[in-house]
DNA sequence: GGACCTCCTTGATGCAGATCAACCGATTGG
DNA sequence: CCAATCGGTTGATCTGCATCAAGGAGGTCC
C-alpha cells in the first residue's frame, strides 16, 4: 500500500505541504498546480470570520495564523494555532466555525475549494490523506483539552515551551547540540489565549521556571532549554510525550 | 453530487449508523454487512487503553461510551462522549490515543478495522463521509476547549445540559411539547471530568441552577427546561447556538 | 529629544472553585 | 436487620489564579 504520509515538494513553495500525498509519478500534483495560487496577509489581520464563506483550503507557507473563539463579553479562546506546513480548511464545510486571524505576515498556498473537493472525489488517496491530518488535529485538540481542563498555570505553560520544541524540531530546525532553543511566536497574550490564562499569569509563569532553572530566556522570545526530560517533567506529560529527540 | 450526510440503517441495527454513506443501491452495504459484528460490554469496562492496539471501528448502537486521558497523578479529562450513533475508532491508525471506557451497558456494532480500510480505499465517499465526521468531531472539540478554558462553574453546567439537550433533540427523542426534559446519562463525577471541574462543584452549581429556576431536577439524573433560551444563555454560547428547536 | 506606542513584568488584593469533611438516601449483601 | 457501598448534597476553609494597578524596556514617529 502506497505511504500517505509522505510530504510532496509543490512547485516553488518554500515548504513541503502535507496536505497531499506524493505518488511518485501522478497527474495529481499537475492537477494540483493548476487550482492553486499565492496569497498573503499582514500581521494582525483576520483571514476568515467564524461564519464567513470559505471559499479555499491550503497550507501555511510562513508565518504564524491562529484559530479563535470569542464569547460576546469578549473572553477569547484559541483553538487552534498554524505553523508552516499546516493545512487549514475544511473540505465539504461552506462556512468556517472560527475566526482565523495571521498573528505575523503570513504567505500561504491556497487551493481554491470546489475544483480541489473534485480532486478529492476521485483521488481516494488525497482523502484519505486528509482524513489523517484531521485526525491528527482531533489528537492535538483532546491533548490540548487536557492541559486547559487539569493542568495548572506552571504545567501549562511548560507545556506550550515543550509543544512548540517538538514543532520545531520535527520541521529540522534549530538541532543546536545539546542546549535545545525555540523561539516563541506567540506574544504573552496570545500565549494566555492558548492556554486558558491571562497574560500576568502567563508572564509570572515563565518567570518562575525561569529561576527555578527549567529555562533560560533570551529576550522576551526566545528560550534556551538546559534540560529537555526536565521540562517535560514540569508539563506534567507522560514519559511517552518526549518522543522529541 | 451524491448527499453524503444521509445515514443509513445498517441491517438489524436499532440505530442508524453515520460512519457509511447510503448509495440507493450499491454493493457497499452489503460489503460492510459481511465484515460486521456486535460486542457487548458492561457498564465500567474499559473498552480500549491508551496505547492498545485496535482492532476495529464500530458505531455505538445502546448505552453511553467516554474517552478519557489521565495524568500520571491520577487528574483525568474527559476527552469524548459517545452517545448512541457514534463512531468510534482511527481507521489508518493501529493503536488508541485515550481510554475508551463504556460507562453504562453498552453494544457496539463493530466492523473489523483491515477490511473496513479497504473498503475505504476503494471507494472515495466512504472516506469522504468519515473525514466529514472527523471534522465534526473536531469542531465539537473546539467547541469544548472554549468551555474548558473560558467558561465558569455554572456557565459549565448550562452548556452541558444543552448540548445533551441538542444530542437528544437531534435523535428525535423526548420531543416532549413545551417543556423540554433530558436524561444526564452522567454521574456527577463523569460530568466533572467532561467539565474540568471537581464534582462537588458540579452539584453545587447544578443546585444553584435549580434554585434559580433555570431547570428543575426530578431525581438526580432527570432534567426539566422550563425556558432553553434562559439555559442557552446562563451557557454562554452565541445565540446561534440555538438551532435545537 | 520627547511623546507615544506595544509588549512585558511585578506587586497587592479578591474571589471562584478546590479541598477537606460530614452527612443523606438508596442499594446490596451477609 | 444491620453493615457497607455508591452517588449525591452541603458546609467550612484554603489557594491558585484573576483582577486591578503601576511601571519598565524597546521601537517608531514627529
Amino acid at each position: 500500500m502506497h505511504d500517505h504520509s509522505v510530504h510532496v515538494q509543490c512547485g516553488d513553495c518554500p515548504i513541503r505541504h502535507r496536505a497531499v500525498c506524493a505518488r511518485c509519478d501522478t497527474d495529481e500534483l499537475q492537477r494540483l498546480e493548476q487550482i492553486k495560487y499565492y496569497r498573503s496577509f499582514q500581521a494582525g489581520q483576520t483571514i476568515i470570520w467564524s461564519g464567513d464563506r470559505m471559499e479555499f483550503v491550503g497550507s501555511v507557507v510562513s508565518g504564524i495564523a491562529t484559530l479563535t473563539q470569542t464569547m460576546e463579553d469578549g473572553r477569547r479562546q484559541m483553538v487552534g494555532l498554524l505553523l508552516p506546513s499546516d493545512f487549514v480548511g475544511r473540505p465539504g464545510r461552506s462556512t468556517a466555525a472560527f475566526d482565523v486571524t495571521a498573528t505575523t505576515d503570513l504567505v500561504m498556498c491556497c487551493f481554491r475549494k470546489k475544483p480541489f473537493e473534485e480532486l478529492m472525489a476521485t483521488t481516494p488517496h488525497v482523502a484519505q490523506r486528509l482524513l489523517e491530518m484531521t485526525l491528527d488535529e482531533l489528537d492535538a485538540a483532546r491533548e490540548w483539552m487536557l492541559l486547559l481542563g487539569r493542568k495548572t498555570a506552571r504545567e501549562k505553560i511548560a507545556s506550550l515551551i515543550s509543544i512548540i520544541a517538538r514543532r520545531d524540531a520535527a520541521l529540522h530546525l534549530r538541532r543546536a547540540s545539546g542546549n535545545l532553543s525555540v523561539d516563541l511566536p506567540l506574544t504573552r497574550e496570545e500565549m494566555a489565549d492558548y492556554l486558558g490564562l491571562t497574560l500576568e499569569t502567563v508572564s509570572r509563569q515563565i518567570s518562575a521556571l525561569k529561576k527555578d532553572g527549567v529555562i533560560s530566556l533570551e529576550g522576551n522570545r526566545h528560550v534556551q532549554i538546559p534540560n529537555l526530560d526536565r521540562l517535560l517533567e514540569e508539563a506534567g506529560d507522560d514519559s511517552d510525550g518526549g518522543m522529541l529527540v
